[in-house]
DNA sequence: TAGTGGTCTAGACCACTAT
DNA sequence: TAGTGGTCTAGACCACTAA
């Protein structure tokens, strides 16, 4: 039996030995079919995959094509980070080092599209991996899109869990950056003002209501990794 | 008519007004079809899209569930640097700094799973945004990979943008993270030594083969950003 | 061993878009 | 307007795995 897998595989290699070139017209569906003896539903699987990853480029009428510039798509797993630690064979530790309901300075408010007048909660804490401080994390939650986080005991439980667990989001984004250390960083991490540190800024939505903006500052010498 | 962009949907809507909470049991296929009055295909394809992003975790026989610590996955889009640049609405300009063929360095050798002995090519470059500085580039080629790009004239097309067009990998991994400008880089960016850059490397190969590894450098204050 | 998801099929209609 | 991919259907068999 021919599987989805199996042509998507046969197509892979055709376009990697150059049988079929960068930009070229690729047979049609129901060609693919018939060549492979299977049902059009399981080619289209199979390109559509493809299509998704960046290799192909598909257009109704027009055709599919082998991408002239294919953008690989990179696939990076955002676990809770007390996962990420553990999955590493580490030791998780969490310290949460403060917590406040203030209005956010307007570079916040701004990013959360809120008023400056809306109190937040501000949290500041530390993810440790075996005893050593893995990630400095800074993050606004904004109350009127889950109230009850009000009541958690967030120094028990980290926010980013809590959150995982009682607030899942519909829409997000998220940037990578690099930035030197503040002293404040510094001091977390015991390093020197001024190292660079990898850095990850989130920002979650429920519907059109901001959840919340967080800012995850990872150790020294931290690699995020994934295949392609 | 349903769609499973419908159907997704709705199921999404159950589980952020936790009708349906993490780690929870949700119908099977069968009985979700009857009750949207579609094919188990469709709901086959809702369901399979999100357990794919994270937020469902499915197992034959023991159905599919809430994941507890729904793994998110952030896609971002890996396009040739010109493309980039140009999409950003900038000029885009390219300049080599050196091109010479030599034996690397262990670390190199190793990464690529290369003996010392084997010669590579080794490329130094900047890709200019706007002529400003953009990323810096050192990369290392493997000619027994692709002995054609030893003739091709790379001071005019980039490596980057010959090996997309040459030479389609069929595996890799990129790994992002952050480090001190180096007293080559600062110049190249004219910037102060230990400036915190965001670094990506990239290592590719086709089947068993490596092709290339290379390391990016962005200038200080760049993003990489997607949504989630 | 039985239940659930994974996939294939053959056919159909629809949506988009190049011409 | 016609051609191509996008999706749905109804049914079938299979693969994996919990019990």
């Amino acid at each position: 039996m021919i599987t989805w897998q199996n042509i998507q595989t046969e197509l892979l290699r055709r376009i990697s030995e150059r049988i079929w070139l960068p930009g070229e017209l690729v047979p049609k569906e129901v060609e693919l079919a018939a060549e492979f003896g299977c049902a059009r539903a399981t080619v289209n699987r199979a390109m559509r995959e493809m299509a998704n990853s960046g290799i192909l480029s598909r257009k109704r009428k027009a055709g599919t094509r082998v991408a002239i510039n294919p953008v690989r798509k990179a696939t990076l797993d955002i676990p809770v980070i007390r996962l990420d630690i553990e999955n590493r064979g580490a030791s998780y530790r969490y310290l949460m080092l403060s917590r406040e309901i203030i209005r956010p300075p307007p570079f916040i408010a701004n990013r959360l599209t809120l008023g400056v007048d809306n109190e937040l909660l501000h949290l500041r804490a530390v993810h440790f991996s075996d005893n050593q401080p893995f990630v400095y994390e800074e993050r606004w939650v904004n109350p009127a899109a889950i109230p009850e986080i009000l009541n958690a005991d967030l120094s028990l439980e980290s926010a980013n869990e809590w959150l995982v667990h009682h607030a899942l989001f519909t829409s997000g984004d998220i940037s990578f950056s690099a930035h030197n250390a503040t002293e404040n960083e510094a001091e977390v991490f015991g390093i020197i003002t001024g190292t660079a540190l990898f850095v990850v800024e989130r920002l979650t939505w429920l519907g059109t209501i901001p959840i919340t903006s967080v800012c995850l500052s990872y150790a020294p010498g931290f690699k995020m990794h994934t295949d392609l």
